[in-house]
DNA sequence: GTGAGCGCTGTAATCGATTACATATAGCTT
DNA sequence: AAGCTATATGTAATCGATTACAGCGCTCAC
C-alpha cells in the first residue's frame, strides 16, 4: 500500500468545499460552522492529507526553522545544550538546523545567506567569537534582532543571551580553595579571545586581589578548554619553581588532563595539589578522583535560549526587544579533587 | 543601510531579460550567451539577489534538507558522529536538521510527517531501535529508500548502513585480555534490545567458547552504556564470590564508572582487575588509568553516512539501491587499564 | 529560395497553501 | 419591508522560482 500525498485541493474536493475553507479549517477553525469543520476533518482523514510546509512557508514568508550555530560540534560540551534547545523546540512548529562554525570561513555571510534565502527565521548562537565588523553585517542585513546567544555572548553588543553566572562560578571556585587554606592558586584559562576566558579570569583575579593573595604571572596558564591543554598545563606546573597548591581550571576537560599529567608524574590529587573544574560534565562525578567543579545547567540554558528565541520570533516586529542577558545560576559541587592544604607542603600567609 | 531582498523579477528587470533567463543563468549557464550571462551576473550583484530556497523547494519538489535522528542528543557519544555528518554535508546544497528520538512517542510517524510535509528529503538514523511494525510504515509511506543508518542499524531489514566492525572489536578486546593471561573475563553489556549489545556480546561469547574458557553467567552484566551503569556493575563485581580478573565494557563510559567503583573500593586497575572499554572517546586517553579500548572512527562513520545518503538522493529513483552495510574498521588501543594477570590472584587454566 | 535545424530567449503555467475581497444567507431593527 | 449586521463560504491573486512550449533569427543544404 503505497501513499501519494494529497493536497489541499483533494481535501476540498472530497469535502465538497473550497480550498480556502480547508485552509481555514486548519488555521482558523473558529471561523467555520461545525458541519463544514466535520466534513473537512473527515476528508482529511480519508485522503491522508498532510500539509505541505514548503508551500506554507513560501506563502507565509516564514521558514519555521531556526539554526543553531555551534563552535565545534565534536566537543561534547555542546551536546547537552543542543539537547536543551531541541527540547525547547520539540512540539513547536520550528525545526532545528545545526551548523558547525569552526572551520567555516565567512561564517557571518553563511548565516545571513540562510536568513535571506528563507531557510531560517532565527538563530541560537553558541559561538561568541564575532568581530564588530561581522555584527555590523548582521544589522545591515536586518537579522540582528533574530539572534539569541547562549553560553557565550559578544561583549558590547546588543544581543539577548542566556548564560551561566561565570563570575560567581570563578568566585565560588576560588573561595572554596581559599577556605581550604590554599593561597597559591593557579588558573588554566580558555582560549585567548573567548568571553568565558576573560570573565572567569577577571573574576578570579579580582577575588585574589580582594583577599590580598600573592600573584605569580606564571600561575595564569593559557589553555583552550581541551583535555590536551590540561595535560600541557600539568607539565608546566610540574616545571615551576614556585608551585601552586591548587589549580582552578576553566573546564572539566582541562581538569581531567591536568590531573592525569600530575598523577602520571607521581603527584597525588588532592593531597599534593587540589584541582577544581568548571561545567560538571557527566564524567566529573566518576573521574578518579571525583572532580570538584562548578556546575553549569547546560540543558536549562539550551531550553531557555529556545524559549527566548521563540518569544522574539512570535512578538510583533515593531517592539524591538531590549538587550537582555539572562544569567543562570551556577553551583559549587565539592567532590574528592580538593582538600585542605597540607601544612608541610606550603607556606601559608 | 538596510537590505530588502531582491527577487528574480528584480534581477530580470535590471538585466533587461526575462525571469526564465535569470533562472537559467543560475542553473543552466551553458544554455545562455556570454553577453546575457554577464548582464544577469551584473544585475545579481547590483541587486544583492539571493535565491529564495523555499520557492525553489516548492517548485522543484525537494527540500534540500536531511534529518539526523539521534537516540539521545545529550549523550556526547553522538556529537562526533554528528560532526562528521555535518562535515559531509557542508558545502553541499543540503541543510542538516536534528531530532532527538529518546522521548519521542510515535517517532516513526513524526519522521514520516517530516518527509511528507516536504521538510526533508532523507534521513540518517543513529537509532537502531525500530520494530518491524515501524519499518513497515516507512515502506508504506515510501520513505524507506531515503534512510541510511549509522552506528546502529536494524537487523533483518533492508537499509543501507555504515557501522563499526563490532564483531572484530569485541574479539580484539577479548583476545587482548586472553593474551595477557586472563581467563575469567566479564562483560558489561549495553541495553537489552540494542543491536550493538547483541553483536558485541555474541562475538565475545563465541570467542570464549572457541578458546574453551570457563563461563559464569554472573559475568555477563547488563548495563546501558552509561557511567552510572558502570558504577553499578562495579558493585556487582565486588560482591561476586568468583570474581573475574578482567572486564570488557560495552562503552568507555561504562569502563569509567566501573573503574571508579573498583578504585573507590580499594582495588587497583589494572593490578587487580583489567578493564577494556569500547569507543575511544576523547577522555579515554587521559583517564587515570588511561583506558585500553576499541577505537571507533565515529567522525568517519558520520562522514560516510552523509556521503552515502547524498548518493542515494542524487541517484535515479528507478535503480533501487541494494541493501549494503559498510563496515568501518576498528582498532585496539592498548593503554594502562589492562595488564598481565597476577599469578597469585587467579587460577589459570 | 525554401525548409530544416539550431541556438537563444520569452510567455505563461505550475508547485501548494493563504488570504483580501466579494458574495450569500440569516437574523435583527425599526 | 427595507436596511443593516454578522456569519459562513467562495473566487482568485499571491508567495518566488522553474520549465514546457513557442517563437525568432540564423545558417546551411539542396
Amino acid at each position: 500500500m503505497k501513499h501519494k500525498t494529497a493536497k489541499i485541493q483533494d481535501v476540498a474536493r472530497v469535502a465538497g468545499v473550497s480550498t480556502a475553507t480547508v485552509s481555514r479549517a486548519l488555521s482558523n477553525p473558529q471561523k467555520l460552522s461545525e458541519a463544514t469543520l466535520k466534513a473537512v476533518s473527515d476528508a482529511i482523514s480519508a485522503t491522508g492529507y498532510r500539509i505541505n510546509k514548503t508551500a506554507q512557508s513560501l506563502r507565509r514568508q516564514k521558514a519555521n526553522a531556526i539554526l543553531v550555530c555551534v563552535p565545534n560540534l565534536g566537543n561534547p560540551f555542546f551536546s547537552q545544550i543542543l539537547s536543551g534547545i531541541n527540547e525547547g523546540f520539540s512540539g513547536t512548529k520550528y525545526s532545528v538546523l545545526i551548523t558547525d562554525s569552526q572551520h567555516l570561513d565567512k561564517k557571518e555571510m553563511r548565516i545571513i545567506e540562510s536568513f535571506s534565502d528563507g531557510t531560517i527565521d532565527g538563530m541560537i548562537c553558541l559561538d561568541g567569537n564575532f568581530s564588530s565588523n561581522q555584527l555590523d553585517k548582521f544589522s545591515a542585513f536586518n537579522v540582528d534582532d533574530k539572534i539569541v546567544f547562549a553560553c557565550e555572548w559578544v561583549d558590547n553588543a546588543n544581543y539577548p543571551s542566556i548564560r551561566s553566572d561565570n563570575e560567581k562560578g570563578a568566585k565560588l571556585a576560588f573561595r572554596h580553595l581559599y577556605d581550604l587554606g590554599h593561597r597559591k592558586i593557579a588558573h588554566v584559562t580558555g582560549p585567548e579571545n573567548n568571553v568565558l576566558t576573560l570573565i572567569r579570569r577577571d573574576s578570579l583575579n579580582h577575588e585574589r586581589e580582594r583577599l590580598g593573595l600573592p600573584f605569580n604571572p606564571e600561575w595564569i596558564i593559557r589553555g583552550d578548554f581541551s583535555v590536551a591543554s590540561g595535560v600541557e598545563a600539568g607539565h608546566r606546573i610540574l616545571d615551576m619553581k614556585d608551585r601552586p597548591t591548587a589549580v582552578f581550571c576553566a573546564s572539566d576537560e582541562v581538569a581531567f588532563g591536568l590531573i592525569s599529567a600530575l598523577t602520571s608524574a607521581g603527584l597525588n590529587v588532592p593531597k599534593d595539589i587540589s584541582v577544581v573544574g568548571f561545567d560538571d560534565i557527566s564524567l566529573a562525578d566518576n573521574f578518579v578522583p571525583a572532580l570538584t567543579t562548578i556546575r553549569q545547567n547546560r540543558k536549562f540554558i539550551g531550553l531557555r535560549a529556545a524559549e527566548k528565541l521563540s518569544e522574539i520570533l512570535e512578538q510583533n516586529k515593531e517592539q524591538k526587544n531590549p538587550y537582555s542577558a539572562e544569567i543562570v545560576d551556577v553551583e559549587l559541587i565539592v567532590r574528592a579533587s580538593t582538600s585542605r592544604i597540607h601544612v608541610y607542603s606550603s607556606n601559608t600567609y
